[in-house]
This record gives structure tokens, sequence and C-alpha cells, in this order.
DNA sequence: CTCACTTTGTGCATCGGTTCACAAAAGGAC
DNA sequence: GTCCTTTTGTGAACCGATGCACAAAGTGAG
């Protein structure tokens, strides 16, 4: 089963199938467990709910893992999909801000799933710096710079209130680390090379809201034609 | 200032523009608290961490507010955008699972921010049922429906475990809900006409390692040309 | 070997979203 | 009023992603 480098391989999957990766690799490992040894495209893109023409453009550009007429070899394919994502090396991540969310993240179980260790957890409230939470001594934000770098902390996970977020960032980015996680409700902004992915959960809110009202809409026939500003209202 | 609905305000706002609606608006309380009566498209898209003409086109979709050569009012500008994401209205939250994520969104203030009220905290775990937390009774699962009905709640926040999500989520449906929020790592299958919007903490990391593995291979010059199996890995 | 069947990998049309670039509109100076 | 400056709103080119539909590649039966 010799593979080269296929003319699709040269760098550069497309951003929004990188997006779709862990999702067929969560689906993956659950048929692992389950004892199956191939998959059809149809199979796995059912299970990771996209669909099956998309998921073979999706594992097309990280080679031809598949075979024609019986599927995919399941170990196979979880450890490329691992390997492309980089899951096969360990990330030590910081998480700054340990907040009822901050522990929260600590706490969840599958953020250590694959790949990832929490290698530390710090905070700039003194009554908070030194407990004791997922077997992790709590550290105070001076230690940032001092911890980022003796733990080879390469991800940071933000869970400070939003008004502390960019000044971390800045010293997390300063510090040398080029990819982070904010939990904040603000825009930050760093310098070209560092990656930001964004969790916020005040949007998801308000893009589902949407979405009702345009449902209950359709049900009332159309919009209460309130164009203008209502008589009163509270600015 | 009269405004009829333009050719542009038939129904039908692309998705990509209400993901940043929330954004806009976010930007657009800062500055209203800050004391600015008018922004221009320029300023309020370096706010909202977007390129100028992107932001216009999406504002155009909701109809003609701008003033040329002056911008837009601000405070009409929050209020045109409540009304189109539906935050004119008050909203009834429920969150189901009360562990340390639920117990996270609970307290969490931004969630309440404009429109958003959580109405209720469900749990399956008769230790936390009865728990106050964020000034509600955490009630048990079997109250669901019951809950749902009483409290007029529309939309629903999944925080359970991985295994008693897809569960919840066709109970909550069958309760009339049409909105739900999932936190859960799981794909949900849910009917026709079902929003789902999906948080997912180990997916952002992924993402995030596989762009800092670019960046490391980039260093490095290319990766360790490690096509193969290795020849031994653990399965 | 041949034939029937399965399933991958991909060319191509299509669609939605982004960005450029500019005409049209508004305000202010004089 | 005219002219100049600012800034919006949008047509049009572009770009990436999606999904169809099918040839190519593999399996298995006879």
């Amino acid at each position: 089963m010799i593979r080269r480098l296929s003319q699709a391989r040269e760098r550069g999957i497309p951003e929004a199938t990188v997006a779709r990766l862990p999702l067929y690799l969560r689906a993956l490992n659950g048929m692992a467990e389950r004892g199956l040894a191939t998959v059809s495209s149809e199979d796995l893109a059912v299970a990771a709910g996209v669909n099956s023409a998309k998921l073979r453009k999706d594992l097309s550009h990280l080679g031809s893992y598949g075979t024609r007429g019986v599927g995919y070899d399941v170990e196979y394919l979880i450890y490329q999909i691992s390997r492309e994502l980089g899951l096969t090396q360990d990330w030590a991540v910081a998480i700054v801000g340990v907040g009822n969310l901050g522990r929260a993240l600590a706490n969840y179980g599958g953020f250590v799933s694959r790949g990832f260790r929490v290698a530390a957890l710090l905070d700039a409230d003194p009554e908070v710096v030194g407990d004791h939470i997922a077997g992790l001594n709590v550290e105070h934000i001076d230690e940032l710079e001092a911890v980022i770098r003796r733990r080879g902390v390469s991800i940071v996970v933000l869970a400070t209130p939003a008004v502390a977020a960019q000044q971390v960032a800045d010293r997390v980015v300063a510090a040398g680390v080029t990819s982070i996680l904010n939990f904040a409700p603000v825009v930050l902004s760093v310098p070209e090379g560092v990656d930001i992915r964004k969790v916020d959960l005040s949007i998801e809110l308000q893009i589902l809201a949407f979405h009702e009202q345009r449902k209950a809409d359709r049900m009332t026939g159309g919009p209460a034609m309130a164009e203008e500003w209502p008589e009163a209202v509270d600015l």
C-alpha cells in the first residue's frame, strides 16, 4: 500500500476542509471503537452530518487514501487525518482567566482528548491564584511569559473578562505564541501570522434569534412593518 | 427621515451577513457609550474587524440607513440591527445540563445582554437538582416539556454530556423548540426547520493545531515526509 | 477471463460571498 | 447658486466552496 505525494497533496488544504476534518476524525474514532474496519464515504458522511461528495473531495485533498469498491480503512484514515491536523504531537495549552468559564474549560474532558494537554492556568485575581483546579495550580498572570517559555505553551485560551483580553493577547503574542482561542467578547487585534479563533456565545444566540424571528414572521405573515422609529424608544 | 421598504429589503439577508450583524451591534454599543453620534463605515469596520466595503454591503441588506458624506447615525443603526436580529423582543432561554459548562453559561453576564433571559436550568442528576445557580432553581429534566411550555422557552442551550444530547434534543424538538445551541460534541440530527448552532471547543483547538503545525513546518522546511505508516503505531 | 456491481476521485457548472472601484448623494465653503 | 470634499450604495469581476454526475478502479461471482 505504497503512496506517493500525489498531485493533490502539494500543500494547501482549503480552510473549509480543515474545519471539517475534526468532525470526520470524531466520527471515525466512534467507528473504530465499534470495531469497524472500513467505511464508505456515504456512511462516514452521514455520521459526520455532511454530504458524501463533499466528504470525498475533502479527503482527496489529503491524498488518495480510499479503495474504490471498498471504502476507507478506518484506522489508516484516523492516522492520516490526525497527522494532517498535527494531533500526532503533543500541544501544551495555557488557559488564562479562571472564572466560571475557565474552570469549565480546565475540567472539560474532551479538551485533553487527543494531542492537547492543559499545561497551565493563570489568573490576575489573588483570590484564585493558588487554587487547585483539574490537578493544576493556578498561577499569577505575572508568570505568564515565564510559564509559556518553560512549558512550551503554543496555544493559549483566553477566558478573561473582555477588558483584559487585548492586553493579555499582546503579552502572549510578544511571548511568541501564534495561536489563540478567544472566548472574550472583543475583537482582538494581533500582528500578521498570529491565528485567532473566536467563540462567542452571545453572537451564536443572536444568530439563532434572527432565524427564530424569521420563522415566527412566516407564521403570522410577514413582519409588523415597523420600519420607522417607534414613537418612544429607549436610548 | 422617511424610508420605504427599498428593493434591497424584500426578505433574504445572506447568512454571512447575519453572522456579522452581532459584531457590528457590539461595536456600535461601545460607540454609543462613548457618546459618538455618527460613525463612518470605515471606522465601524475597523472596530468590528472587517473591511469597510463588506460592512457597507452588509448594512445595505437591511436598508439604506446611512447618509452619504456623513456616515451612520449610531443610535438609529443600533435600533435597526437590533430589530433585524429580533433583539427588541425578549427570548426565554433554557440551559440543559448544569455541569461545569452549564454553570459557567448560567453565570455568564453577556448572555443576558440584550434580549436574552435565562428562564430555566435543568439537569438529570438528583445531586444538582434543587441547587441555586445564578438566581435560578435547577429543575429535574423530567420537567423539561412542562418548563418549556410554561415559560415560553424558544431557545435551548445543550450543555449535557455527549451521550445525552441527542435524546434531549429529540424531546426539546418534540416540545416545539426550533432553535438549539449545542455544546455537546456530537452531530445532532433534527427535523427540517429546526436550527442548530454548534460550539465545539475541541474542534477549534484542532483547527488551531493544524495551522500551528503549518507554521512550524514552514520554519523547518516542509513536513518530515512521513507519508507511510510509522513502523509501530499505537492503534 | 468476463461481467456485474460497488465506490472512489474529480471535472465542471453553479452558487454565495468578497473586494474593487466608482457614480451618486450629501454637506460645507464661499 | 457653484465647487470641492466626504462617504455611501452598488455593479461587476473575482474567488472559493458546493454538489452533480460520471469515468476509473477496485471486488467478487461464475
